[in-house]
DNA sequence: ATAGGGTTAG
């Protein structure tokens, strides 16, 4: 019995030999890393060949594993060219751009030649890498080896230089580099450096530096002019772009998949839909229009240039669309107020079995910001942790901007306060959450963090700021932000910025320095502008004004609602009760309706949603008979009716009786019956909080012994102990 | 061997 196992032993060794021979006879016929390692395991033993690191590197480098790769090159004593490429076209493979660099200078210090299936890698890490000094250095070594005139190191070249864009590259340092770096450096190859780089002007753009290599290639393929056109959209040189892509037709080239995925955005970028209908049309034609990348592309055109329902079209075109063209077409629904659409389609996503990416979630993140669903925000939130995606800064951000429109700040600060780098738009998310929410200084003192660790705030940055300050009153300060954005910053202001400043002069009781302000402005002032003047005036009670405002309004937008109301609202409050139904007889002449208010809040994960004398709720008989109690102990508390707000021109009593049937009351004490003691009742409202709705809320936290967080239109009011976050501003 | 699509704050 010993004896046969032995023997079938030695028979299975032989086997296994034979096997490993014919395997590194023909190594591709290897396809798995267990193959390979199989094998290389039969090499170590090392029975009748001899042990070839070098070839078990190159099946290891071919089937892209980078550590078995490293594992096997570190057992050649002095590799050869073949190695050496091998090891860094894994490395540049994989994604380890520093190591392709770190291994290319070993690789020149031991003074091998670079070649040129090697130097288009070890310039791609560079690119990956925004190296500028080492792009140079590599640029130098190309030419000193002849090796820029290769197609592939050119593209190559020229991609590195596209990249570099923004970088400021002083060539004439590349001769010093030259010997430092990547250790060139005779008299001779110097000499060719400097004829060579001395043409690309140091000064010049960096697209004409890429159009220089380009018009110097030898040879130029399809990729060539891909990269060149690539180069210039990155650049924001679209009419050249769009010039290359005809020149390219005219010298007989068919513009592919990966010419029209880099121009059609584009037009997405400039909103020129007809542009891009054509564009789409050639890709049809051309039989294009089915892949992935050129239908990602069209979908977030149409998108954003609000055409969603031509980007639904191109993604049922797709037969295969990927993980990109669900995230473009959940961004694309988001991105277009279509928030249940974006949340129906991600499930969808989940349904065919993609995985989703990090993309996703930022994508879909708003979606709930937007819809104030904290419980889907949070779901979202678990699965962004479960998927590890919670490192990403776009999610963390997205996270950030989510939990602070859904009502939770202090979830939105700690998320803030453990993202590693923060950029401008964590900052701003941050800052915007804290000037929706009220805490106006720890807006205003994360805005000097920002300037202090992360340099120049851009124009949304201070839009958050400034809504800030207008969110509390501060009128100085508003006014010094809005000099530094200009003066320090050289921003120049846009609508947003003019609408908080004059929000903030409005509510301040400067009306008529508002309507200076206004009038001052560099661009002509909409609407919106003047509506928030209009509101103002409606508070301070100047009518006069309001209706020279007003006139500028119906002006510019003769269908708008709001400021009907608001006039018919001024006229009712001075008692001008004719011009009121004069207002309101024009609003239905021109067959304008007001938007009913209505509020909704969230039990148990479920949305129950109200209007003014909403009778329809099941449990509408509980709601009321809360109410009286409620009301009864509130008028002990010494509440009174502000019946100020009321549009009405009817009786005192009646007008009481409005006011206690607003939505956000019902909501309210729905919350206040429905979950148990101490909870936290949060509202959302699609319209302003009325004057006495807000009173009468700072009488129902304090009688409940409950914090109350409503979100209205504009801002949210955390109400406490008959008090309110917004400090009786908004 | 070289190139490409979708993302967050108002």
């Amino acid at each position: 019995m010993a004896a046969s196992a032995v023997q079938a032993a030695q028979t299975a060794a032989v086997t296994t030999k034979s096997i490993a021979k014919s395997l590194l006879r023909d190594p591709s016929s290897i396809h798995s890393r267990c193959q390979a390692q199989q094998l290389h395991a039969q090499l170590l033993k090392g029975y009748s060949f001899p042990y070839t690191a070098s070839s078990i590197l190159a099946i290891y480098s071919r089937l892209c594993l980078p550590d078995d790769s490293f594992r096997a090159f570190s057992f050649i004593p002095s590799p050869s060219p073949s190695s050496w490429t091998s090891i860094i076209s894994c490395s540049a493979a994989a994604g380890l751009f520093s190591h392709v660099l770190f291994l290319f200078q070993r690789m020149r210090s031991t003074g091998a030649p670079p070649n040129h299936k090697l130097l288009p890698n070890v310039l791609k890490a560079c690119a990956a890498l925004r190296s500028s000094k080492l792009g140079e250095s590599l640029h130098a070594c190309a030419i000193s080896f002849g090796l820029d005139s290769d197609l592939f190191t050119g593209n190559a070249l020229m991609n590195l230089y596209c990249k570099l864009g923004g970088f400021q590259n002083d060539l004439n340092r590349s001769e010093e580099m030259l010997s430092r770096d990547f250790g060139g450096g005779c008299a001779s190859k110097i000499g060719i450096l400097e004829r060579n780089i001395s043409r690309l002007s140091a000064g010049a753009s960096p697209m004409d530096n890429v159009r220089k290599l380009f018009e110097e290639m030898p040879e130029r393929d399809v990729v060539s002019w891909n990269t060149v056109i690539g180069g210039d959209v990155e650049n924001g040189l679209y009419v050249e772009a769009l010039r290359m892509v005809m020149e390219m037709i005219s010298v007989g080239l068919r513009p592919d998949s990966f010419t029209l995925s880099t121009v059609i955005p584009i037009f997405a970028e400039l909103g020129n839909v007809s542009k891009g209908k054509e564009i789409h049309g050639y890709t049809i034609r051309n039989g294009l229009d089915r892949e992935v990348f050129i239908g990602s592309s069209l979908i977030d055109m149409y998108a954003k240039c609000t055409l969603v329902e031509y980007s639904y079209r191109v993604m049922g075109f797709l037969p295969n669309p990927d993980a990109v063209a669900w995230n473009s077409i959940i961004a694309a629904s988001v991105q277009n107020g279509q928030f249940d659409e974006g949340l129906r389609l991600f499930r969808e996503m989940l349904a065919v079995k993609l995985k989703p990416m990090a993309v996703t979630f930022s994508c879909l993140m708003p979606a709930c910001a937007h819809l104030t669903t904290l419980h889907l925000g949070k779901q979202l939130h678990s699965y962004v942790i479960r998927g590890g995606f919670d490192g990403n800064v776009f999610v963390q951000s997205a996270l950030v901007d989510m939990y602070a429109k859904c009502g939770n700040i202090c979830v939105a600060r700690r998320i803030f306060d453990a993202m590693p780098s923060v950029d401008m738009v964590g900052w701003t998310s941050m800052i915007m959450g804290y000037a929706l929410h009220g805490p106006a200084y720890e807006a205003l003192n994360l805005f000097r963090s920002m300037e202090m660790e992360n340099g120049k705030p851009n124009y949304v940055a201070f839009v958050a700021v400034l809504t800030a300050c207008s969110h509390a009153g501060l009128v100085d300060e508003a006014q010094k932000f809005f000099d530094r954005m200009t003066k320090d910053y050289g921003i120049t202001p846009c609508l947003e910025h003019y609408a908080a400043v004059a929000d903030v002069l409005g509510r301040a009781g400067k009306v008529e320095e508002a309507y200076d302000f206004i009038s001052k402005m560099h661009i002509k002032p909409t609407s919106s502008v003047w509506s928030i003047l209009l509101g103002a005036c409606r508070v301070y009670k100047n009518a006069e004004l309001a209706e020279k405002v007003a006139k500028k309004i119906f002006e510019l937008e003769p269908s708008e609602i709001a400021p009907h109301l608001i006039m018919s609202n001024i006229y009712s409050a001075s008692g001008k009760w004719k011009e009121a139904a004069d207002m309101r007889m024009l609003m239905r002449k021109k067959g304008l309706k007001k938007q009913p208010a209505c509020s909704w809040i969230e039990i148990k994960n479920k949305v129950h949603g109200f209007v003014a004398h909403d009778v329809s709720h099941p449990c509408y008989g509980n709601i009321t008979e809360a109410w009286e109690a409620l009301k009864d102990q509130m008028k002990r508390e010494g509440y009174v009716p502000n019946t100020e707000d009321v549009l009405h021109d009817v009786e005192e009593e009646q007008k009481i009786a409005n006011l206690c049937g607003h939505s956000e009351r019902l909501a309210i004490v729905f919350g206040i019956i429905s979950t148990p003691p101490g909870t936290t009742i949060r509202v959302t409202k699609n319209i302003r909080v009325c004057v006495d709705c807000h009173t009468a809320i700072k009488f129902i936290s304090k009688i409940v012994g409950r914090e109350i967080i409503v979100r209205d239109f504009n801002r949210f009011h955390h109400f406490k102990d008959n008090g309110c976050s917004c400090g009786d501003f908004w």
